[in-house]
DNA sequence: CGTATTGTACTAATGTGATAGTACAAGCGC
DNA sequence: GCGCTTGTACTATCACATTAGTACAATACG
């Protein structure tokens, strides 16, 4: 079971950092398919935050396709996170996703390699 | 002069993208001490903002210290930005880059360990 | 001195994020 | 069926971000 985080001091809205959280625990393996989330409630309460912003954030990951919810028993990570994705199309907006990520890390003075060294930290997390 | 950029669209508030944009500007050097910032209503028209949004992005970074205003001149970066500020700042960003960057990726449905094998062939190039 | 320019200070209105609280619906185990 | 847990739905309320609009204060310039 993961631990998300969140800020409440951030100016990004709580829901949109959880939402965030999710999706990246799903993309590093940290979330497998199958596996279970928090429950709203205790989610809710772990991070200090209302119920209701819990509950949105799974309803719009299911409506996303990412998540399945089943009443009574809990919220899962889809067996298939990525419901349309054409491969070609993917690769080419993932072309894009690293031009412009490695585009605005250099503007910030970020080598490459040092960009892989964070990720590889990331992944340890 | 450098082309601030905000999204209307973002959830993080544009008076937190400006900040952060003007922030990074000065860290990388991009705006020198001492040089011009656009006049706050002109900012506006450029951004499509509200001229009370900018205005008080200002006025938050000269509290800041980062910015120093003249009424009936303008406003300019203050002669002593510390460069310790500016590394801590410099990590911060990358960390919300790499933040957005993997979930951008897990919305394609690519995992971290893709990623950084991407970012690997890209550095062969 | 006038006038334009710049930053600053207000009000009012609208939309959204987050909260507390309550209630309902669906599945599980006994 | 009964009781528990889970997700869902709804109201009401508060805080904040953003906008439009207006007005004022300080500086520069002719």
């Amino acid at each position: 079971m993961p631990t998300f985080i969140v800020d409440s001091k951030s100016p990004t809205p709580i829901y949109a950092q959880l939402d965030r959280s999710i999706r990246t625990a799903i993309a590093t393996g940290e979330l497998e398919p199958g596996s279970q989330l928090p429950t709203v409630r205790q989610l809710a309460v772990d991070l200090a935050v209302n119920a209701n912003t819990v509950a949105r954030v799974y309803a719009q990951l299911e409506r996303d396709g990412m998540l399945e919810t089943r009443r009574g028993v809990g919220t899962f990570v889809r067996e298939s996170p990525s419901p349309l994705a054409a491969r070609a199309h993917r690769e080419r907006e993932l072309r894009e996703l690293i031009r412009r990520f490695v585009g605005d890390a250099a503007l910030l003075g970020f080598t490459l390699p040092e960009l892989i060294t964070q990720l590889g930290n990331e992944e340890k997390k």
